[in-house]
DNA sequence: AGCAGAGCCGGACTGGCGGTCCGCTTGGGT
DNA sequence: ACCCAAGCGGACCGCCAGTCCGGCTCTGCT
């Protein structure tokens, strides 16, 4: 019998930094067919999440659309918020290297105040574009937003600290995505009663009050 | 047998502008032991959810705790989600009037930029206290904030429209309660990692930043 | 190519939870 | 004192997350 139905058993990615590069190695090579399942379960996951909500979709569901025993589902994921982390974790890990290595003005290269805009602007779309797997990670992990979020409030709080040093660049940072997760999340729920666009455009606004009045360092 | 088994039971308190106050009378008065079983189940599942968390604390244990049957719970408060709304709400009414009717800086009175602040400060106190029902609420309500936050989100479209009448108020003000809210969740799951008073002083200088730069206003 | 066994697969199974139902009890008006 | 509408309780139901283990497939080695 293996060990590694320990109850710690690997969890494939739940860190934000782990990419899923293909051909990278672990101490023992991973099966193939295990690898395609863990493919199969996690466009499963994705589509019945789009279509049937949050709690629409169990995990017997999701194991059933995907074609494999839930066994295989829970092997892959350890348990419900495991798999809903892990979807959106993929989904910030791309945003994260758009921010990290992409054009400005999100990636490096403009000044601290406009990446700040950006990245405000931007992190409310990718969210709402996956507003789906917002709602279930709210819902499901105990540490929603701990994990999945950390690297990218890192990046806030560095970026605070540049527009400016006085600031409690911890605390205005979770402030700060917190309130554009809020925002979406409020959204979802509304059936989208207010444009993307405005939301953005008021972020934007909440932007602009952190940083310093001063108005040169904002506009372009 | 009773029409009140209708798909839609009438649920007490779903809405934040109904007080609590003794003595008013519906069309048919409540018997006595239903308000006092009533009390009983909202003391019981307060405790529960303080000492036990969210989770911790099934309908089951509710029940049990407050002594009385699961058919009594579920016909005072319709479901789980009906319970946690219910016992947030009556903490966010009291807050709401001292809102309204207490003393200024945040009753009426002040300027709106310091009321503005002092609702910041005093949401997150208030939300900290009863950081177990937030907690709770956020994950059992479909309409998390919609609902029970609703009341008070009218009043921060008010003074922002005082503040700033160029501001998106709307979307401005969902932001910030959701800066607030969020804030508030993540010191419930980290374990207080960082004060309150320093929760409170970012707040500060997030409602700042809204308000617009020159700062006679704001001084006090 | 053939072999051996490590590790993955699957789906039956379990415990517990939210929510329902209906016969019984009781409060309160007359 | 009487009556019955309203409230009560807890057995019951279906669902769902998570577990377990026998069997089988894929991989690395010879």
């Amino acid at each position: 019998m293996p060990d590694s139905r320990t109850p710690t058993p690997p969890r494939p990615l739940p860190l934000v930094g782990a990419l899923p590069i293909a051909g990278e190695r672990r101490d023992r090579r991973e099966r193939a067919d295990s690898i395609a399942n863990r493919d199969r379960i996690v466009a499963a996951a994705r589509a019945l999440f789009a279509e049937r909500g949050a709690e629409g979709a169990s995990m017997d569901a999701v194991a059933a659309a995907a074609g494999v025993g839930k066994g295989t589902l829970f092997r892959h994921f350890g348990d419900r918020a495991g798999l809903t982390v892990a979807l959106l974790d993929d989904e910030m890990t791309a945003f994260q290297n758009a921010f990290l290595f992409g054009p400005p003005p999100l990636g490096p290269g403009a000044p601290a105040a406009q990446r700040l805009e950006a990245f405000a602007a931007e992190f409310l779309r990718v969210l709402d574009t996956y507003r789906y797997l917002v709602v279930a990670a709210s819902r499901a992990a105990d540490d929603s937003g701990g994990l999945v979020f950390g690297a990218l409030a890192l990046h806030v709080r560095m970026l605070l600290e540049q527009v400016d040093p006085t600031l409690d660049h911890h605390v205005v940072a979770d402030l700060l995505l917190g309130a554009l997760l809020g925002g979406v999340l409020k959204r979802a729920r509304d059936d989208r009663a207010v444009s993307l666009e405005r939301l953005q455009a008021a972020s934007k606004a909440l932007v602009r009050g952190v940083v310093p009045c001063p108005p040169e360092r904002l506009s372009s």
